[in-house]
RNA sequence: CGGGGAGUGGCGCAGUCUGGUAGCGCACCUGGUUUGGGACCAGGGGGUCGGAGGUUCGAAUCCUCUCUCCCCGACCA
């Protein structure tokens, strides 16, 4: 993509609204512009981000043995009404009336709606079990949204529900998401911990939040210092075998939140205690039956009888995770994208556009990098080094390749990390071989 | 939902107290000089002051109502 057509509107000034570096940046970069409170587009650079994280999620779902499907927005009231949480949810919970005076409401999540569409299709054991997920946008009227898109109103969320015939597959299917989770944020070049959440009416161990660490998150959290240590499931980790010691594993020391701190386990750890703060990323719960009996969500067991379907539910805060990356990873000049998520690998720097010998070198340059699958943005616009340099730190590329007249003399452009800010000065040749490696 | 603050070109702000018909910086357009970390000079375009009503000869400015946005708190992927 070249700079000078790419719509890419960024921001020398900080606008005021933005009050935490995910929120400022995504602006001042061009990634996202309000609508109204809590509302966003997602302009190209941003979506860009959100795709590829949407990617990584899809692709470690699958991986897992989930099966991707598309639920609607907008849910009928009935279903609601049959849970019983119509009049639980109250005023987060936007309400619409179509023509024909049917109510109407648009998805804040979707137990009911999935529940409502594997009792009307399973009937059998052998059907199970199954875990469905989408990737789609939720809505709940926050009373006050804030932080940009960390706490939007609209937000993009993964969720997917797993069916199983007992409890014992419950906890397996409980398991391979606990692990799927592991990978999906380590891929996403985030620290994520898993820790003890509220498992509310159904009681037991099997909820987790997964808070992303970062200096500026909204809540703090505590852990022992050896879970940051922790290896995360290699992409070949079986997901038919028994999982559970990776799980015992990663919830065998001590990881809180601060409504789950506790005081006497704190002083118990001493040194080796983590004070940290963090960002929840997602969620992962198992509640047993409370869908399935409300909806009679039930299946035929081996005995020929029915028995109500185990059920658990796993969220990922998709438009969420693109703040908590940034907040994760960023600097006094702008964002520093990990690569798995970036939305170009290489930004070029001409810094002389106009300049024949520049041109021709970058030109070249963007070129065998396309060719090569490299994703790259070219400034190729007739602004000084300056401003450029600014652009490219402030949308966080992970490498910049710069061009300039001084360098090409000596046959030389120079490339730099934007996460550690090493250059180095080199042909360009041996440039281009070091940015498709 | 309680408490506070703010709405004036795309962004950031001044002007409001003490009414007289809108200004600054950045951005944008034209020309020129520049060009390795957000250049300079000259010229130029763009707002009717969140909205409605009222007071007045005259309202961004005073009064009433209303909408929106932001911050702190309680609440949440």
């Amino acid at each position: 993509m070249r700079l000078s057509e790419f719509f890419l509107p960024t921001l020398k000034e900080n606008p005021k609204e933005a009050q935490i570096a995910s929120h400022l940046y995504m602006l001042r970069a061009g990634m996202i512009r309000q609508s109204s409170a809590g509302i966003y587009s997602w302009l190209p650079l941003g979506f860009k981000v959100l795709k590829k994280i949407e990617q990584i999620v899809r692709e470690e779902m699958d991986r897992a043995g989930c099966q991707e499907l598309l639920m609607p927005t907008i849910q009928p009231a009935e279903i609601w009404q049959e849970s019983g949480r119509y009049d639980d949810y109250g005023k987060e919970m936007l309400r619409i009336t179509d023509r024909h005076d049917r109510e109407m409401l648009f998805g804040p999540t979707n137990e009911e709606m999935i529940t409502e569409i594997v009792r009307s299709s399973v009937r059998s054991y052998k059907d199970l079990p199954i875990n469905l997920y989408h990737q789609q946008w939720k809505f709940r009227d926050e009373v006050r949204p804030r932080f940009g898109i960390m706490r939007g109103r609209e937000f993009l969320m993964k969720d997917a529900y797993s069916f199983d015939l007992d409890q014992t597959g419950a906890k397996l299917s409980y398991n391979k998401m606990f692990v799927a989770y592991l990978r999906t944020f380590a891929r996403m070049g985030l620290k994520a911990i898993p820790m003890q959440a509220d498992s509310g009416a159904i009681g037991g161990d099997m909820s987790h939040e997964f808070l992303v660490l970062a200096d500026t998150g909204e809540s703090e959290v505590f852990c022992h210092k050896g879970i940051l240590e922790f290896d995360v499931p290699a992409d070949d980790v079986d997901y038919s075998s028994d999982l559970q010691p990776i799980v015992d594993k990663w919830t065998s020391l001590y990881a809180a939140t601060d409504e789950k701190a506790d005081e006497a386990q704190h002083a118990e750890l001493g040194d080796s205690l983590v004070t940290a703060r963090g960002i929840e990323v997602g969620h992962i719960f198992y509640f047993g039956d409370k869908y399935s009996k409300a909806m009679g969500a039930t299946v035929a067991g081996p005995d020929g009888k029915d028995v109500l379907i185990e059920m658990g539910s796993y969220g990922i805060g998709v438009s969420r995770l693109v703040g908590a990356i940034i907040e994760a990873s960023h600097d006094d000049d702008g964002i520093v994208w990990p690569e798995a998520v970036a939305p170009f690998k290489v930004g070029i720097i001409n810094l002389r556009a106009g300049d024949e010998a520049c041109d021709a070198a970058c030109e070249g340059a963007y070129a065998k990098l396309l060719e090569a699958g490299v994703e790259v943005l070219y400034d190729d616009r007739d602004e000084r080094g300056g401003a450029k340099f600014a652009n490219m730190d402030l949308i966080g590329l992970p490498w910049q390749l710069v061009v300039g007249p001084r360098g090409l003399k000596d046959g030389k452009v120079e490339v730099k990390n934007r996460a550690s800010g090493e250059k180095e000065e080199l042909p360009l040749d041996a440039a281009l071989a070091k940015l498709t490696g």
